[in-house]
DNA sequence: CGAGATTCATGTGAAGTATACCTTTAGGCTTAA
DNA sequence: AAGCCTAAAGGTATACTTCACATGAATCTCGTA
């Protein structure tokens, strides 16, 4: 048999997976758990724009992972539909993810993509910023009613354009004669509101919710409603569920992770041809997705972070070399860029690149002294020996090698 | 023999440069009235 | 005249370089016992 032919069957005698979308990060449920008390405050402050009112500033806080997104657009949503019942329809909820690639972190297409959600279109490049927002304000202050503008990764925003961009939002009401405007911003910095601008810190800040971590044990009830609609009954050996929470408390209670573990190990399964995770397949999964982590900061980097890498990759593997300095790195980097021929760095450069290397984990760099023989970073690389050769093979297959 | 100076190989910080990519702006062209 | 498009002008982030100075323990120096 075809072996394309062999893939399609696996996967259509799938027993495992009745509905894999509970898995992804998009997925909203029903209900929220572990968020109550959130919620309520979200909602307890939103509730006048029911009455037609400009309701507070709002902001909200936590790791990623802990369920900042999904409370706000619930909250959003429910109040949208209650408005919509009780036929008031002038309230609306525009949401922003000021990361993603399409909104691209300018303030120019930040606020084409509000203008977007309204119905409207701008071109995507031409206009003054400043026409862009009249043009918003215009839209917004069509008729009487309160837009709720909900910015997530708001501090990613900031990071790339200046605060003012915020103050001009926070300000943007003084235009309007009919319409109000109200903002919540979401951010996974904790410190974000420290080094900004204080009118925008009062402004913005007026009401403030905190997202702590999930704990292992409300992780573990997460995970348990959803697998219930996402897998076929009885497919989750004993204790999956408690492992993924635990692995996913560890990462600062990060439930996104801990739903991608339990997926990703239902995806091995499935390949494997198997009906049934057991925990084994949650070590696994959790090793596969640091593999993947890593592998894609490698294939990800310049060519020139690739050419240090592989250097140490090289030095590594080549067991004569009891510990690895820069000194040494430098040197087969230099071999490596002749053969390869592209320019060689300076040493100041190669130790900033390395030092990239240690702050994402896939080396350990100690800076240490020799005494007579100077100063220099120790290396370690961080890789197991399969994701080692994998990295390998990448890097090799990146720069002709 | 030990306190202090020296030294090495590189860490670290600041400031400057080249490049690519963006936004802005102004000028010209098109279109509708 | 208003609107639209485009090319040049001005900005800004990135990926580096250059220069300058900092580090810290092995090693050297030299005074002292």
């Amino acid at each position: 048999m075809d072996k394309v032919d062999k893939i399609f069957d696996t996967f259509a005698r799938n027993r495992l997976f009745v509905n894999k979308m509970v898995l992804q990060s998009s997925y909203s449920p029903e209900t929220i758990l572990h968020r109550t008390e959130q919620i309520e405050k979200i909602a307890s402050i939103l509730a006048p724009v029911l009455g037609g009112d400009k309701v507070s500033n709002l902001f909200l806080y936590g790791k990623t992972g802990t369920g900042k997104t999904l409370s706000a657009r619930y909250v959003g949503e429910k109040i949208e539909s209650r408005a919509r019942e009780g036929k008031q329809e002038d309230l609306k909820f525009l949401y922003v993810n000021c990361k993603s690639r399409k909104v691209s972190d300018t303030e120019y297409r930040i606020i084409a993509e509000l203008i977007n959600l309204l119905g409207d279109k701008v071109p995507a490049t031409g206009l003054p910023t400043e026409a862009v927002y009249s043009k918003f304000v215009e839209l917004v202050d069509a008729r009487k009613r309160v837009v709720v503008l909900v910015l997530d990764e708001i501090d990613q925003a900031v990071k790339k354009i200046s605060d003012g961009f915020l103050y001009t939002l926070t300000r943007l009401n003084s235009d309007l004669r009919n319409a109000q405007i109200s903002l919540i911003g979401i951010s996974n910095s904790l410190t974000f509101m420290d080094d900004l601008d204080p009118r925008v810190r009062s402004s913005l800040g007026e009401e403030e919710v905190v997202f702590p971590p999930y704990n292992a044990l409300q992780l573990k009830d997460i995970l348990s409603v959803r697998a219930e609609k996402a897998f076929v009954k009885g497919s989750l050996g004993e204790g999956v569920i408690a492992k993924c929470a635990a692995y996913a408390a560890k990462e600062h209670g990060d439930a996104r992770r801990a739903l991608d573990l339990l997926r990703v190990a239902g995806e091995l399964v499935v390949r494997a041809g198997g009906e049934k995770i057991s925990d084994k397949h949650i070590d696994e999964a959790n090793k596969k997705i640091e593999k993947d982590k890593t592998l894609d900061i490698i294939e990800s980097g310049t060519t020139q972070s690739k050419l240090v890498l592989y250097s140490i990759v090289q030095l590594d593997v080549d067991k004569s070399f009891k510990s690895i300095f820069t000194g040494d790195v430098f040197n087969i980097y230099q071999e490596n860029c002749l053969r390869t021929k592209n320019e060689i760095l300076t040493q100041r450069r190669v130790g900033d690149l390395i030092g990239e290397f240690d702050m994402f984990g896939i080396i350990n760099a100690r800076v240490i002294s020799k005494g007579r023989q100077g100063r220099t970073r120790e290396i370690k690389l961080m890789l197991p020996p399969s994701v080692r050769n994998k990295a390998r093979e990448i890097l090799e297959r990146d720069l002709d090698l």
